[in-house]
RNA sequence: GGGCUCAUAGCUCAGUUGGUUAGAGCGUUUCCUUGACAUGGAAGAGGCCGGAGGUUCGAGUCCUCCUGGGCCCACCA
């Protein structure tokens, strides 16, 4: 056994490790009878990822509990994956092009697709070997991307599903448009942030007409006052406030309250909009609040989705001044082909010139930011996919409001049902090429697409009114209405959430109608719907809660939709992870702690064990690096701990079954530790039913360490020769490192190996029963007073700097008889722990002058000094200690007192200083404590 | 504006349904390289549990308010 090393080695054990893992299939899972199926879906991470410390959290968790559930008996089914991530992937691409001088728009769409699968074969499965390093237990032989044909072809019948139901729709929208990446994005993947702006206010000069107020000489309320330009003249203005003066080039009207007092005259009135010269009207409309800017607002029904609205109840001209790109189109007039930032600008200038802009004001304001790349978004009118939420949601709801879905921690239960009430409309359509395309069809000869701007679609409108439009997964030879065979495809793809709210059941490889011919076979195709009748519903979804909206609320409508059940039944969200001051892990801040290089330094085993001590549920963790000691400090200990127990078993006494063997333990040190880890096991199992991983971590390490090591190996080093220590050692031993097994994969499999009557794989091992008989609080609470006992005497021998090998005496006086013969039967173990000569119980307490006492339990004790020390010289060496730190004391005092140094002394040596004398207070104290035993 | 969350040792955090003396890790002080382990052992020091009220025999824990961090949603001309 000496071949085992004295430093645990993390890299070494680790890549034994994954080959044997791997080879042997220990993952893989089938429906199988009288078993209970447990099943987590991974969230796929997007295929351009890099592990980060948030996948490393969220994993894991999973792989715990899956591991966990996997020894309890369970059919236990993680299934990995990766979703194509659409915008980050074409973006991925499009910058590798970039390198080459190239657009994607020169290869076109076909040999874009193929350099981005090309790209896709190369990196795409990067993320997958780094969730292999995490030891993630995935059914890696099952690892799906939602871009692979069976999965597509869920995607699109579920579009297919949804638009013969009505359910999906196409309309000219304000959506949120990311002029950089040029495609709509869902309300979700735009993100407001406050910023720092600018409003505006501009003048509108009302056109003159006989009614005007021009030259009345009464006064004019805040908004439209006269200015007086050379000098008969006087001309009346609107003035209107604005944080995006560009879009006025699009302006269609202004609108007031009607209850506005101030502006009640001007409604009806016409005012010209500055450098465009267009007449528009002014209305009343109750959006708008008096209270804010001037009480008029500039209404530009094109480029901002409550001008939208009003631009429908008042129907107004819905002017388009930009392209895709955020350049001005022709629309913009002299502004043309100016990038929106640039005209700002440009408009600012000119009107400043014209003293058409009356102040500039600095504003706060959220702006929506595009998810991928953080460019500001622009609200834009254009024409959509949308799919209806409000009847998805009814069943989501219910299902949640009724506890059929549980969320842990429970308050995001309210998060989910508030944002599910409220859900609005999903724009699912993307004006990117990386995706599934839309499986809509077109008809060059009887289709009409609608003229833009003036007359719009409502959502009320049913899409099937269209004629020469048709979805279907292949691209039909001739239309349905006319029988032409020209026939176009739509040109946009589907948002990546569209084919990852289907995770729980496409995975399974629903529909079963493959493209794929050999998975179409009637036996795979019953295969996998057997799997799928297994393990649906699955068991748990563990994500952050950063994609609840994105994905989880998704995937149950979808779950109720598609399937007609629940996708899970639990929602476990845990928190974001930070760096040590609290900010999100980001590449951009450069804060990033590399799980990979995390596990290079300290091992997969520490960073795990780590990581999940560290984080209590849907608590956000804050990391950094020396953080990971505590996994790494904790392997080494449960290294050496096992190595010790097998450098000194007896491989043939301890082939026995405990509870059959229960009667020949007698020891207290044998009953105690059995004791405390079937109650150390209640509580992890407590813990893991609710999902709290941290704990059960900590309930482990604090047995193991401190029970286990700290007391139990001392105590087992006295009796090794006996038959129970042998049994009891190596039982405890063989059931933690089982229990440890999900918290510290690689470790325990190393130690299994190497553990005596062990067989093959600690994972496919079953988890401990819990044996309540073992737990005894009698056990528990005697050992405790030897404990106590112990640690007193040690205590005592440090304060008076007793030598280490003195061997010294203890009179114990106790009337109590279970005491007394505690005291008798566990003599051995006072004796070696705390290096007592003689012990000697009474039951009156003799002359116990110039003695140390203390109290255990029932039980006082003494240690008398007398042998041990000089107590002439220990009572000079105290007396001249006391008059020194006196002397400090008072030297100190007067310090904190003189002002002089309080003021030039920096903060932290004050500090230090007061410190220092509070602890000179106490030492004083306890020497002067020690003086009287002395007497 | 609506909602959530946090405040406990110098630092990072645990603390179950209210219940004896409030815990851990790191750091720190003293001692110890003892045949499992210095990535360790032994013994210490260190806390008005953010503030103010209230409920209770009893509050770190429950209620109300306040202060100060962090987050989410909605609106934002």
């Amino acid at each position: 056994m000496n071949e085992i090393p004295s430093r645990y080695n993390p890299k070494e054990v680790e890549e034994k490790w994954y080959k044997f893992w791997e080879e042997n299939k220990l993952f893989s899972a089938k429906p199988t009878p009288n078993k209970k199926p447990f099943c987590i879906v991974i969230p796929p991470p997007n295929v351009t990822g890099i592990l980060h410390m948030g996948h490393a959290l969220n994993n894991f968790i999973q792989d715990i509990l899956t591991r966990y559930q996997r020894m309890k008996g369970s059919e236990a089914l993680w299934i990995p994956g990766t979703d194509h991530a659409g915008i980050a992937t074409q973006n991925v691409v499009e910058k590798k092009l970039a390198k080459e001088g190239k657009k994607r728009q020169d290869l076109g769409r076909d040999e874009f697709l193929k350099e981005v699968w090309k790209w896709r074969e190369e990196y795409g499965s990067t993320i997958i070997k780094q969730l292999k390093k995490l030891g993630a237990s995935c059914d890696w032989e099952r690892t799906r991307f939602t871009m692979d044909e069976g999965y597509s072809d869920a995607v699109l019948e579920v579009f297919i599903h949804l638009y013969n139901k009505g359910l999906i729709y196409r309309g000219k929208r304000i959506i949120n448009w990311c002029p950089r990446c040029s495609t709509a994005l869902s309300d979700e993947e735009a993100p407001y942030k406050e910023l720092e702006g600018q409003l505006y206010y501009i003048r509108y000069p009302i056109k003159v007409t006989s009614h005007t107020l021009a030259g009345t000489g009464q006064s004019y309320p805040c908004g439209h006052r006269p200015v007086t330009r050379k000098k008969q003249k006087t001309i009346n203005y609107v003035v209107v406030a604005t944080t995006r003066p560009e879009t006025m080039l699009g302006d269609t009207a202004v609108a007031v309250n009607p209850k506005d007092k101030r502006y009640k005259d001007l409604i009806g009135k016409t005012v010209i909009l500055p450098l465009v010269e267009r007449e528009i009207k002014i209305i009343a409309d109750n959006f708008v609040d008096p209270k804010f800017g001037t009480g008029a607002v500039k209404v530009t029904p094109a480029h901002d989705p409550n001008d939208y609205q009003m631009g429908l109840r008042h129907n107004l001209e819905f002017i388009n001044i930009m392209q895709v790109d955020g350049v001005l189109n022709s629309n913009a007039g002299e502004y043309d082909g100016m990038d929106r930032f640039e005209a700002r600008q440009a408009i600012v200038n000119d009107l400043k010139e014209r003293k058409l802009l009356e102040k500039i004001e600095p504003h706060m304001h959220s702006v929506g930011h595009c998810y991928r790349c953080s460019t500001v978004i622009e609200p834009y009118l254009s024409n959509q996919w949308f799919v209806k939420m409000k009847p998805l949601s009814k069943l989501a709801l219910e299902a949640v409001k009724k506890g059929e879905i549980k969320f842990y921690p429970k308050r995001w239960t309210k998060v989910y049902l508030n944002w599910m009430e409220n859900i609005q409309d999903w724009c699912i359509s993307r004006q990117i090429w990386w995706g599934h395309r839309m499986p809509v069809y077109y008809c060059k000869n009887c289709y009409k697409p609608q003229a833009s701007g003036s007359k719009l679609q409502t959502e009320k409108e049913k899409p099937a009114a269209d004629k020469g439009i048709f979805v279907s997964k292949n691209k039909p030879e001739k239309c349905p209405d006319c029988g032409s065979s020209d026939i176009y495809q739509d040109e946009d793809v589907l948002d990546t959430w569209f084919s990852s709210w289907l995770w729980p059941f496409a995975t399974f490889g629903w529909p079963f109608t493959s493209y794929k011919p050999q998975a179409a076979s009637d036996k795979q195709k019953s295969l996998q719907q057997d799997e799928l009748n297994y393990f649906y519903p699955t068991s748990v979804l563990v994500t952050a809660q950063e994609i609840i909206f994105f994905w989880v609320a998704r995937m149950i409508m979808a779950g109720f939709e598609f399937m007609g059940k629940k996708p899970f039944s639990d929602v476990y969200i845990h928190g974001t992870v930070r760096d040590d001051t609290g900010k999100k892990m980001s590449k951009s801040l450069g804060n990033i702690i590399d799980p990979l290089e995390i596990i290079n330094e300290f091992g997969s085993d520490a960073l795990r064990f780590s990581i999940i001590s560290l984080t209590s549920v849907g608590q956000d963790v804050f990391l950094s690096r020396n953080k990971f000691e505590y996994g790494r400090n904790f392997a080494n200990k449960v290294w050496n701990a096992s190595r010790y127990t097998i450098m000194n078993l007896k491989p043939e006494e301890i082939n026995v079954d405990l509870c059959a063997y229960s009667k020949g333990i007698s020891g207290l040190a044998e009953k105690w530790i059995l004791s405390r880890f079937y109650s150390a096991l209640d509580r992890i199992e407590k813990a893991l039913k609710q999902y709290k991983i941290n704990e059960a971590a900590k309930v482990m390490y604090e047995f193991f360490w401190h029970n286990f090591c700290d007391w139990y190996l001392e105590f087992s080093k006295l009796t090794l020769g006996r038959r129970q220590t042998q049994v009891v050692l190596y039982k405890v031993l063989e059931k933690s490192l089982r229990v440890m097994h999900p918290f510290l994969p690689h470790l325990t499999e190393e130690i299994w190996h190497n553990l005596p009557g062990t067989k093959s794989s600690i994972m496919t091992e079953s988890w401990p029963h819990l044996q309540k008989q073992f737990i005894s609080k009698t056990t528990d609470k005697q050992m405790q007073v030897l404990i106590d006992l112990i640690s007193l005497i040690r205590n005592i021998r440090s304060e008076w700097h007793i030598l280490e090998h003195a061997e010294i005496e203890c009179i114990i006086k106790t009337t109590d008889k279970a005491s007394k013969k505690l005291i008798q039967e566990n003599d051995i173990y006072l004796k070696k722990l705390a290096k007592l000569g003689q012990i000697k119980i009474v039951e009156k307490a003799e002359d116990v002058s110039m003695c140390a006492s203390g109290v255990a339990g029932k039980l006082d004790f003494y240690i008398p000094l007398e042998k041990l020390i000089d107590l002439t010289k220990e009572k000079e060496r105290l007396s001249k200690q006391i008059q020194s730190f006196e002397a400090q004391f008072k030297a100190l005092r007067e310090r904190l007192k003189n002002k002089e140094f309080l003021k030039k002394a920096p903060n932290e040596v004050v500090e230090k200083e007061k410190i220092r004398l509070e602890e000179l207070s106490k030492l004083i104290k306890r020497i002067g404590d020690n003086l009287k035993v002395l007497g």
